[in-house]
DNA sequence: CTCATTTTTGACATATTCCTCATTTTTCTT
DNA sequence: AAGAAAAATGAGGAATATGTCAAAAATGAG
């Protein structure tokens, strides 16, 4: 049990009492068993197991599946969010920050694939992680808009098209190769009305500039 | 039970022999049941008792689940790309095609909201489904390429992205509105390269077709 | 209408999962 | 290191699902 080599949530809670790191090892198992086996098909046994706890153990941190998921997704969207969003801090040009933000996005599904495959079967469950997760992509089309870069109405529908797209991209090509990256980033950036000419200009900056940090 | 009005299955096996008819029942009773309950979260006796049968009479006809999903999306995948290719024949232009073929299916999506929905379902499940489903899609992209309308490669990725583009509408807004209808098909054309404004020309004549239809 | 054939039936044995709780084990403060 | 509080345990009862099959019912060809 216990394969994962993640531990986003036990690494938060190093140094704090037993309960919290108990609770960790039940969210980063939650992480693995969700997205090997999804939602729907995932037992509360398998994830106990995975954790190496009594099945009884469960129940002493949460009522059902449904609580840990939010539990699990919500610290996902916060934890990834808050990286991207810190890291660009400095980018002021809404093009670039979204073509930025979907290609760290992915970059990092590279690397922890389960974190955004749990992070978006959240997302079309619970509502608290979808405006979560929604809130600072939002900000940054509406900033496209402004700056007369994005050419389109913002709203419910095209936020949620901007997200499928990335889901699909972690669908289709589960490695995640460059190219898969660069071709959502430009499919992105022609969603949101940008010629296909443009898109793959801001990509190609976007991505040096993903390669000198 | 089977308060269902779409009866597709069923329709197809009006004068055939008893065990036609059952099978057309099982299939259109897992239409609505896969749809309400999602494919994971139905039970074998879900189906069965919206079909009005005996528990035993589902392994009459499948062995599992996946059978039965085999066969419901397939026969939804060729009816609605069949009915929809038909009533194009004559169109000859990429871009009216797409747009219209969009539109049409999302229209079948308000009159038949449980079609699209587990369509879809199969399509991101079963593979010989998806490959249905894409056909026709993938050749008039191609065909918007060469007539130099289409500004982007046609590959895997494009055409999952294409179709996740559809499922969005149906999840979003599940009553499909003319709005979500039209904001849907230009977000397609502007995927696959073409600017917003040629777009949404594009669009607003496709649907006006539509209505005089 | 007859009756061989086809189809349906539903009780049942098997299997799975959920969730509880009395008991045992561990933690960690003093 | 003691011992009260906190946490973990896992056996087992309740609930639900699966798949089988011998018997009953319906079908439809002649």
């Amino acid at each position: 049990m216990n394969s994962s080599v993640h531990q986003l949530f036990r690494q938060q809670t190093i140094g704090k009492k037993k309960r919290e790191r108990t609770r960790g090892a039940l969210l980063d198992s939650a992480i693995s068993v969700f997205a090997n086996k999804g939602y729907e098909g995932t037992r509360i046994s398998d994830i106990t197991a995975h954790a190496d706890v009594a099945n009884g153990t469960f129940y002493n941190y949460y009522q059902d599946k449904d609580q840990l998921l939010h539990d699990v997704a919500l610290g996902l969207a916060v934890e990834i969010t808050g990286r991207i969003n810190e890291e660009m801090s400095d980018v002021t040009h809404a093009p670039t920050r979204v073509a930025l933000a979907t290609a760290k996005l992915l970059r990092t599904s590279r690397k922890e694939p389960e974190w955004l495959d749990v992070l978006l079967q959240g997302a079309f469950i619970v509502p608290e992680v979808q405006s979560a997760t929604i809130q600072y992509l939002r900000q940054d089309l509406e900033m496209g808009v402004d700056q007369g870069e994005f050419n389109v109405d913002i709203d419910l529908l095209l936020v949620n098209q901007f997200i499928s797209l990335i889901r699909v991209a972690a669908l289709v090509d589960p490695t995640m190769s460059d190219e898969t990256i660069e071709s959502t980033c430009e499919a992105v950036l022609r969603l949101v009305g940008m010629s296909t000419a443009n898109a793959k200009t801001q990509v190609t900056a976007a991505c040096e500039s993903l390669l000198e940090a």
